[in-house]
DNA sequence: ATGAAAGCGCTAACAA
DNA sequence: TTGTTAGCGCTTTCAT
């Protein structure tokens, strides 16, 4: 239980003064090659580490950033923080990582705690109740201050800063598309995230592939939700209902749900019914039958966000330089969907 | 992009001492009303906030722990994490999460790196790496300098310090059990983490069940791999040679492609053959059909090794109490078991 | 009731 | 080549 050592008692055990220690432990060319390896072992036995609280207040630099994430119980979010760890490791920097659970209370909270000089950006994606009370104070105050700050994912126009997103529309509308040109008669569109903008852009992106392509959008096969409660009993109406041989679904629950609902109808997939999901899943490769989704390039999200964030910090981009960088998604053809079979 | 304000140019701007101020800031009882009510709303209306980075390196604490994880692309270490944020963020911790992709290397200079006055202490589950090289000197020397420590999940002997985990023995012992209460005959084990000690205790319970009621471990049931590559084949021979009607899969990989197989060979869950896997899964609730499985509880888990360190980290344990604490688990019946039909 | 000064661990300009 | 000093932002004795 060897307390950890410093600078000040190094100097006083060899008694040479506290800069010239820190001047030899940085390896300066001041001093002699004597002392400088008379401290260095020193310190080597020692087991000495600049404290690095105290570097941080001198050059206010922390190399670490905040990531404030709604979950991390979610695929997609999961991968994004690992492509933000990953580059973040690689730099230098450290992460701390918080958790909203969806609350504005907690964001708020959160960046107040940490834009105090622990911190010398933030990545974050908004919280879903922030994005509906539309307050984003909190984050424009960082701004003021000058701190760096890269958004990702669920993003909203009255913040100006950094955006790393993937296109939701045009995503949303080549899934569509991919639906109908396997043949696809009757395509549903479910979602439990309507509350987000990013869910109300996917719908946009399903409801423009069907009348571009000359389908009239029906109102029964549209399931909008808030949240994954009775879905499980609306697909079953709808199933009821309607006759659906495809089914666009956003998100992980809304997937997932449906999927169960299918398999429990005694519905075949794909020929009778046929389901693209979106990455975010929990399913994906390992469903049964493995689903065909957009790929949503957590990682690369991730990464993008970290790298640009780490350059405002290191100034090598201008403080007031905000881009909005769409990371393209992927369609992952499994065993959900059916052939494409109509060269559109 | 007005910068932060600090004490110092609060007194200047006052024209009070210092010191003055950060009595007054502190509502110290020194300062009079007046004087503090001034101070005061002078640094509301300049957001003044005070660097946590000073006051750290003031009174040595940060506030913040380190957690060390293996991935958070797993179901189980994400609840873990989310369990960890959550006390953390109610007892006013922050949390700096470091990733270490099961490197050893990454590990240690993670700890490395840390261990300089950043942080309070650390929670850490240990990666394959590290346990199969059986290098535990980073851990030591934290412990060394006193650094509170507590080892979650995956642990091991020759580290001192409180650990978290499961009775692995006995929860393999149970699920296996089980399996053979609802009539299974013919019961295969598989795993792909045969490289983790937790691994091996999962085996040793499923072996103990066997022997214990009688029936004799064959070794062409038993698949015990270090990673997930040609399991599929290797299930399939598996399928091919023998009768089985049960399955215990004891992590997550071998759970998903072990009930892709059965899928896919046509075999109805569970009439022809029974699954249990471990909660880590991707799959579970929303497998078809949803997965019996072994509920390791991971926020559970996260959650108290959070409280455990605080409390150490606090002083409210005396730092060299080291305790191992087994949080149960529990079996989840979904749909891929029989109803028990036999009275053991 | 207010302020001066030392110190947390370190760096860096300046002096010797 | 080495040491002295000031300062990063703050708290906390100890004067005044």
């Amino acid at each position: 239980m060897n307390k950890r050592i410093t600078i000040k008692q190094i100097a006083k055990a060899l008694s040479v003064s506290i800069s010239t220690v820190s001047k030899a432990l940085n390896d300066s060319y001041e001093i002699s090659d004597e002392t400088k390896v008379k401290i260095q072992e020193y310190a080597k036995l020692h087991k000495y580490k600049p404290n690095s609280l105290a570097l941080s207040l001198q050059n206010k630099k922390t190399k670490t950033i905040g990531v404030i994430m709604p979950t991390v119980l979610n695929r997609f979010f999961a991968r994004v923080l690992n492509g933000i760890e990953s580059v973040a490791a690689e730099k230098g920097y450290n992460i701390i990582t918080c958790i909203t659970n969806e609350s504005y209370e907690k964001e708020m909270h959160t960046i107040d705690m940490l834009s105090n000089g622990t911190i010398d950006g933030f990545i974050a994606c908004l919280s879903e109740e922030t994005l509906k009370l539309q307050k984003f104070d909190h984050f424009k105050n960082l701004l003021e201050e000058g701190t760096p700050l890269v958004l990702f994912d669920r993003v909203d126009k009255n913040i100006e800063c950094d955006k790393v997103v993937i296109d939701n529309v045009k995503t949303a509308y080549k899934a569509t598309r991919f639906l109908m040109k396997t043949g696809c008669k009757n395509i549903a569109f479910v979602s439990t995230i309507e509350s987000l903008n990013v869910g109300r852009f996917r719908a946009k992106g399903y409801l423009k592939a069907l009348t571009k392509y000359g389908r009239n959008p029906d109102e029964n096969l549209i399931i909008r939700e808030e949240s994954e409660d009775n879905l499980t009993e609306k697909l079953h109406k709808m199933f009821d209902s309607k006759k659906v041989d495809g089914v666009f679904t956003i998100d992980e629950a809304a997937g997932a749900i449906t999927l169960q609902v299918i398999h429990s109808r005694g519905l075949k997939i794909p020929e009778d019914v046929s389901i693209i999901g979106f990455t975010s899943g929990i399913l994906s490769k390992y469903s049964v039958p493995p689903l065909t989704t957009v790929n949503q390039f957590g990682v690369k999200i991730g990464e993008h966000s970290a790298k640009r964030l780490i350059d405002k910090i290191e100034e090598k981009i201008e403080i007031d330089d905000f881009t909005t960088d769409i990371i393209k998604t992927e369609l992952i053809e499994r065993e959900t969907t059916k052939k494409m079979f109509i060269e559109f």
